[in-house]
DNA sequence: ATTTACATTAAAACAATTCTAAACTGTTGA
DNA sequence: TCAACAGTTTAGAATTGTTTTAATGTAAAT
């Protein structure tokens, strides 16, 4: 199965047809090996210059909530003013660098598993993240 | 030392005059006895309905900030279209119910302490949180 | 081919937040 | 006392990220 093929796949698990814009979408979002996170301006963005494709930022926004409500994408709240996306959809725990802004993948071996002694009455655990927020020794907390 | 010097002690140290709009948000932000969380919107809204005062949202805005700055308050970000703060400064974890869309503190006692077996090089932690999302069984995770 | 359902798009609408410029307030010092 | 000043408040405008709209375009199914 060639890699136009999952992603059209992919698509219509989601609901969404095959169209050219889409899968230009997926080709920037899925065929990296490593997972990564964007905003959606970053992925507007990078579709206009590396693959030369303008695409409205509608279909982008559609496209994008598509795949987060199908689980293929998640959401991730770590300042308020934009929202980002991660490609690795696993539940995972990140570290956030406060320098740069630049949000960090951390694999679940480098944190000991979270022990929740009490819960919420009536309610399930759906899910547990850590946010590490790191900064340079001098920097005060944000 | 009564309510109104604490107010304005805090206000003088996050660099602010004592005006009476911004005691006004005070009473609000410091008086319960209880931590609590809220918008910038609730908090207009509480000003305005329950102390009477209809305070311009930039003052409210200014204040805020101010206060954050200051470490009077910290900014939670749960989900991407608003920002909400907590009155509760320490640092702590959080339940959000996907059901109510409401952020419950959680009592460090109520979670082991995290353990972090390694670290962003040259990089120092500054804090470590935890968001435990929770929703009724039948609830699929958002 | 024609029909139909779905897609794309630019532009408008929207909501949260920030900025602006004018009017206002309180303090200070002639 | 009152003029001058520094900091405040405010409504409204501007900005930013996101969603909706309505017109046009495209592809699949009959």
């Amino acid at each position: 199965m060639n890699n136009i093929s999952i992603y059209t796949e992919k698509l219509r698990e989601s609901g969404l047809r095959p169209t050219r814009q889409r899968l230009k979408i997926c080709e920037v979002l899925f065929s990296p090996e490593k997972t990564f996170h964007f905003t959606i301006n970053d992925l507007s963005k990078i579709i206009e210059n590396k693959l030369n494709e303008k695409i409205s930022l509608a279909t982008v926004y559609n496209t994008i909530h598509a795949f987060k409500k199908k689980g293929y994408l998640k959401e991730i709240s770590i300042n308020s003013d934009k929202s980002y996306f991660d490609t690795n959809v696993t539940e995972h725990h990140h570290f956030f660098d406060e320098d740069t802004n630049e949000l960090i993948d951390c694999s679940n071996e480098d944190i000991d598993s979270v022990n929740i002694k009490k819960n919420i009455t009536g309610k399930k655990i759906k899910s547990v993240e850590v946010l590490i927020k790191v900064a340079t020794d001098n920097q005060t907390q944000k």
